[in-house]
DNA sequence: CGTCTTCTTGATAGTATTCAATCCTCGTGG
DNA sequence: CCACGAGGATTGAATACTATCAAGAAGACG
């Protein structure tokens, strides 16, 4: 089932020598050295992150393309470079439920040993880089700074569930909708970006499944914001800020 | 707030050599070796083992006693030597969500920087061991494996939480209940220990924080399966799973 | 043995879901 | 350029599941 992915190496051996990264400004991977302080090579010296990169695949991937499902064979780590992914979980009868969304600079496929645990899906279109689990290990053993910093990825992320499992357990819809939206909008103003406006490339369908809700709900519950005059809608794939106060209030105390 | 933990140094040096570990049969800290190849110690050579065990302190904890609150410094790494723990977190208004319960040879307290994420409280009576990060880290420079150890077990977690979240956010009451008796199940039974029969060892308010109900509804709910015959409660605080075939369709398909 | 806490059970209410229909947006083609 | 079609989004009405409020039963503990 399913095509093969199309990665493509890299930094490509054109000599004996090991290459430098591709200094072609065309090449897509230097998407990826933008990012690459946001992720997994912090604290790497030059030349080992060169190493790094050399093993390194890249796909350009359309919208709503799996790029690996729940209990496949865990053989390789992704970082993306540009776009913006889901990872989901789903039950035998097709209810599904968003773990995460991810945007450039985030990590997915971390997993120890034996399968994988959620899908990973495109939403828009990506760039994706991804790092062989086989080669990398031979790779880390020599660079403890790796392993730290997957280490401190994994407690951010195992953070960010904990979150998540306090929204999804007991949060109302409208606490659950107005945390969303406060997270995108910190998300951009972390990155030096308008926090007043937020973009949203995903469905309402995905939203209410990263929510616990129904598609319906969702959309009843902008519409009540945009009635409260706390936010904006423009368009249904952007959202303006309009009472930030508002909706943090509402995101931690509308039970 | 909050008195000091009773946490005591285990080995202690009693010369200029270094102690090993205390051989004492009646010295708490023989219960934290028990489980030391579940947690953190898994791939350590005895020798390294020792000096991880060097600066470890120790800690008896009576029941409903808080280890550590949300927010605070987290200075500390936790393992669970015997009794059973819980860690949540808490909206404004005291809705409650519990991340997790603990067991023997769980570790807690796992932090990057910055603070605890959540509360740890004890819910039975516990013996609780911990280690300073500070020293901690000078340790595991020279042993990489311990930081591996970390990773898989940050992993685990993960995995774990992934799991809750498709709980939380999709599952019905019944398929929330049937799930946890099943894991807890599990749990016994990947311990060679009869999973026929389980312990609840919290109230039923913890088990609806955990499952994101409300003790009502958890209450009910074990009614049903019992009236249904896919359990029996000789006591409020033990499950013994009669079916468990009918358990596990529930805890999967009850929509 | 009495009190206090926890658990269970019952009745009612409310939030979110389900089912259904309409609206909008955007891409396509005439 | 505008009509058309399709998928997604919104809105409405009715239902259902779980929460809330309230009371009683069962244990736990002194």
């Amino acid at each position: 089932m399913g095509l093969p992915l199309p990665f493509t190496e890299a930094g490509r051996r054109s000599t004996g020598r090991v290459a430098g990264p591709a200094r072609d400004a065309a090449h897509p991977c230097r998407r990826c050295e933008a990012v690459r302080d946001a992720a997994l090579c912090g604290a790497l010296t030059a030349d080992d992150f060169q190493r790094l990169t050399a093993l390194r695949c890249h796909a350009e991937l359309r919208a709503d393309i799996t790029v690996f499902r729940e209990g496949d064979i865990a053989d390789h780590l992704y970082s993306v470079s540009s776009g913006t992914m889901k990872l989901y979980k789903l039950l035998s009868d097709g209810r599904r439920q968003i773990i995460g969304f991810l945007f450039p600079g985030d990590l997915f496929g971390l997993a120890i040993g034996g399968g994988y645990a959620y899908t990973a899906e495109t939403v828009t279109a990506c760039q994706v880089c991804r790092f062989s689990y086989r080669k990398f290990a031979m790779l880390t053993e020599r660079l403890p700074g790796v392993e730290r910093n997957m280490l401190s990825i994994a407690v951010k992320d195992l953070v960010a569930a904990q979150e998540q499992m306090l929204l999804l357990g007991r949060k109302t819809a409208r606490e659950k909708l107005a945390s969303f939206l406060l997270k995108l909008s910190r998300r951009k103003r972390d990155r030096g970006l308008d926090g007043g406006v937020v973009e949203l490339p995903m469905s309402r369908a995905d939203i209410a499944d990263y929510l616990g809700l129904t598609i319906e709900t969702v959309s009843r519950t902008f519409t009540h914001f945009k009635r409260d005059g706390i936010i904006g809608l423009p368009s249904h794939d952007q959202v303006v800020i309009a009472d930030n106060a508002a909706l943090e209030h509402v995101a931690e105390s509308d039970h």
